[in-house]
DNA sequence: AAGCTGACCGAAATACACTTTTGGTCATTT
DNA sequence: AAATGACCAAAAGTGTATTTCGGTCAGCTT
């Protein structure tokens, strides 16, 4: 077995155990068992626990860009492609449990490494849509406003669908989500006459 | 000094001391003092300390039906109705303060009561954009869909833009923020051609 | 005597001392 | 050279003493 090997053993073995038992109830120890290595040998790749947590935080935002970036085509329309895109997202849960075991996290326990790393998470996805939402604006696609706003609330509109919704109603199929997406970014509520 | 007046005092105390301090940290002793009112007085208006808060809660979320119900004109749009709604909601700032303050406290030492206490504000306020919505959707003004939903994204949308935001981004004016709710509601994001 | 009060009570929160667990290291093994 | 797990300090947890606070009610005031 080499290195990259074991690397990935580890990586594999935390993510299952974050998204399963959330930041707090991860233990070194644990990790080093479900990947069948020594503890020591987490920490000959990396430095320690909050770092092991940055990078799956990191590579799921890696993974959903990547998704994303397969789905997007330049000579597309942006809603076309936003279509697209959130289509392929909702359909990846691993990611999804991950975030969902930290936000319980967060709200029952309120572990503030877990609140920090969602924190973090939605500041890259924000940032991430800024770009797309920047040159949508300036090909004239959409209304030209605060993009870094636009991408916020493009954000939380998928969270509240998606995740908050949930304690008020029930969950909405994929394409229902879509749907209310769409009709809130794009074209309104508004009867068109 | 009458019954009715103590009532008031006490009222007054209490909804002071929640928005200053939160749930947890108002005593009762602390609201009887700003009350000048001996701590017996509270408890022949209000049964125990959850009452009162409810009651505060209640005519809080009561003021601002009040408020919206007297922008509300049955031979105007929708839209039009909505946007002076928004308007002296946005002007009231001793509700938000309650509202943000209890927020705060969820976040930081996540007091139960006070997170129940914004769901059920959270739960009135769509309760009643619901039946507002429906009538919309029954006259063809916006688009049939579920109800609750679109309340929901509407309040969440309101949250984000006023509260949610601020930590990402300097806080918008109430003008930038209608300007943001009638995109988002009214004609969405789509230049129109 | 009706309304109001604050001293008083038990329950719940807090502070503290002590025990256990866990993140991280490193001498030893493979 | 790479991997390990016993080991250590620090953090989390647990049990207990102490304080605070919600709620009551006997007595005072008007």
């Amino acid at each position: 077995m080499s290195a990259v090997d074991r690397r990935k053993q580890v990586l594999d073995a935390a993510s299952k155990s974050f998204a399963l038992f959330g930041y707090k109830a991860t233990t070194m120890e644990q990790v080093a068992k479900i990947a069948n290595v020594g503890k020591g040998t987490i920490y000959t790749f990396f430095t320690n626990k909050d770092e092991l947590f940055d990078e799956i935080l990191h590579s799921a935002i890696m993974e959903m860009k990547r998704m994303a970036e397969r789905e997007i085509r330049e000579d597309r329309e942006f809603f076309d492609n936003l279509y697209r895109v959130l289509d392929v997202l909702l359909e990846f849960r691993s990611e999804h449990e991950l975030f969902i075991k930290l936000s319980q996290e967060v709200r029952d326990i309120g572990t503030p490494k877990a609140h920090e790393g969602l924190t973090k998470v939605e500041n890259g996805i924000v940032g991430y849509l800024k770009g797309i939402v920047e040159r949508a604006m300036a090909s004239g696609e959409i209304k030209p406003l605060d993009a870094q706003v636009v991408s916020f609330v493009m954000l939380k509109l998928y969270i509240a669908l998606t995740t908050d919704l949930n304690q008020l109603h029930a969950p909405l199929s994929k394409e229902q989500i879509k749907e209310y997406m769409m009709v809130f970014l794009a074209d309104g509520l508004k009867t068109s006459k």
